[in-house]
DNA sequence: GAATAATGTAATATATATGTTACAATATTT
DNA sequence: AAATATTGTAACATATATATTACATTATTC
């Protein structure tokens, strides 16, 4: 699940560490997050979205891939 | 968690259990999301958009509300 | 290049999103 | 208005998002 978290946390100055204390989560999974390897809540994204400025669609959205599965 | 996903179904004319089976959820979770009492993943909130044909900011963006805690 | 800061990641624990089953309430259709 | 479809909701079970602790790796600073 990839995002843009990293590079709009680069440009709002923060560290992993300082973007988790501001929304109240672990550094932990701000990382994972970043990394692609956590599912986050529609909550902690929106509190992602406040801390760094952006909307949903400028982190989060991602095109549909249509997989014929 | 206020949102926009029954509008958007209904524009769609789908059902909550169809707008569910699309997405391969169970319709309980459509209800709840839509009434706003679950804070659902992200995954499942790019389901919905793809269903409904919105983005995530036209369903689920919410001006960050600030409560002075 | 050593010291320090920042980040990646693993194991285990906890909280919570979602499923399952079931029934009640409300809307829609005939 | 009865019949049917749609939606709300509760109790309990399961899956998974997140926390905790700890250590390893990579980048930055002196």
């Amino acid at each position: 699940m990839e995002n843009k978290v990293r590079i709009a946390r680069i440009q709002v100055n923060l560290t992993q560490q300082q973007l988790a204390e501001k929304i109240g989560v672990t550094r932990q999974t701000i990382s994972l997050i970043e990394k692609g390897k956590y599912n986050p809540t529609l909550k902690l994204c929106l509190d992602i979205c406040y801390t760094v400025n952006k909307t949903l669609d400028e982190i989060f959205w991602v095109e549909k891939e249509n997989d014929e599965k």
